[in-house]
DNA sequence: CGCAAATAAGCAATAAACTAGCATTTTGCC
DNA sequence: GGCAAAATGCTAGTTTATTGCTTATTTGCG
């Protein structure tokens, strides 16, 4: 593949990051060359692993997801086998939108999403804390969200 | 707009979390349907907000950005004024890639992503341990990512 | 239950977009 | 400067998006 991206292809990502579902005609003329080539760019990016892929963003609270709630988790044991297991466990709970393994006082920081508290808690007591290796578990309920731009930020160069 | 979500709906959401980029067709095919109602429907949904939006997924770490961080904050004083002054400043920071306040030790969690350890502790000790009214900051450099779903579990019955 | 109104689905036609093939231009390197 | 590789733009055929209209289904009420 491509060795270093020019500025089309970052003026390409910029944009499909603000609007994932714009036409390809659409791009291209917003990046300034014809729809051909900035298709195969697209396609070079996929390819390329620098686009992970396509989300459509949903209102949770309308459809009834009430609660957003970061956990973070500390484990007894950290080698290798432990983390691997744990992150498998967590691969396998469905509230568990996004996770980190991070340095610091917790070994892991999820955020999760449930339809009411009390699924939250039963999540936290059934699923959580009962899991082997863990040690202690802390949570944060989202009182309201702030900022929500899962994306890099592509024009900023005060910070290049 | 449309009192309750039917089961067609749902199929929908579901389908374009997974991909926002599916064509009509192809999306009308899957839950069933003919390609015009599909696409009315879906329009409804944007209209009524369940479509918060489409984004394009990136490879942080292929374009140069190195680091991901979670960086919590307590402020000394919590009166709404103070928090929405907090926001503001929040908004105002490239580098925050989602911000939620939240209950418990810390009154802010942030994501926060940075070309390098440099910038990002550049970013924490001038722009925001030197901001008016923090109190308290701790910073959880991310390992690695565990799991990055950032879509409601729709077909996952048991919690619903 | 049965009718009427409202709602949604499907069909057909048109406009727009996608995409492959090819000629031309640009880029990179000797 | 000159050649080879890479990228672009154009053209055209196919697919998709979108709209208007008709038919079918659902909903609410008597």
């Amino acid at each position: 593949m491509k060795a270093r991206l020019d500025s089309i292809d970052w003026q390409i990502l910029k944009e499909l990051q603000g609007d994932g579902r714009i036409t390809n005609v659409e791009l291209a003329r917003r990046v300034g060359i014809s729809a051909p080539p900035c298709l195969r760019r697209v396609r070079a990016l996929e390819e390329a692993g620098l686009i992970r892929g396509y989300r459509t963003l949903l209102d949770e609270k309308q459809l009834g997801y009430e609660v957003t709630a970061f956990v973070m988790v500390g484990l007894h044991n950290q080698t290798e086998n432990d983390l691997v297991a744990f992150e498998a466990q967590v691969k396998e709970w469905p509230l568990v939108r996004e996770s980190y393994m991070v340095s610091g006082e917790v070994d892991f920081i999820m955020r999760c999403t449930a339809k009411d508290l009390e699924t939250f808690q039963n999540f936290i007591i059934r699923d959580v804390t009962s899991t082997k290796n863990v040690d202690h578990v802390r949570t944060a309920l989202t009182i309201r969200r702030i900022k929500d731009e899962p994306n890099v930020p592509i024009d900023k160069p005060e910070y290049f």
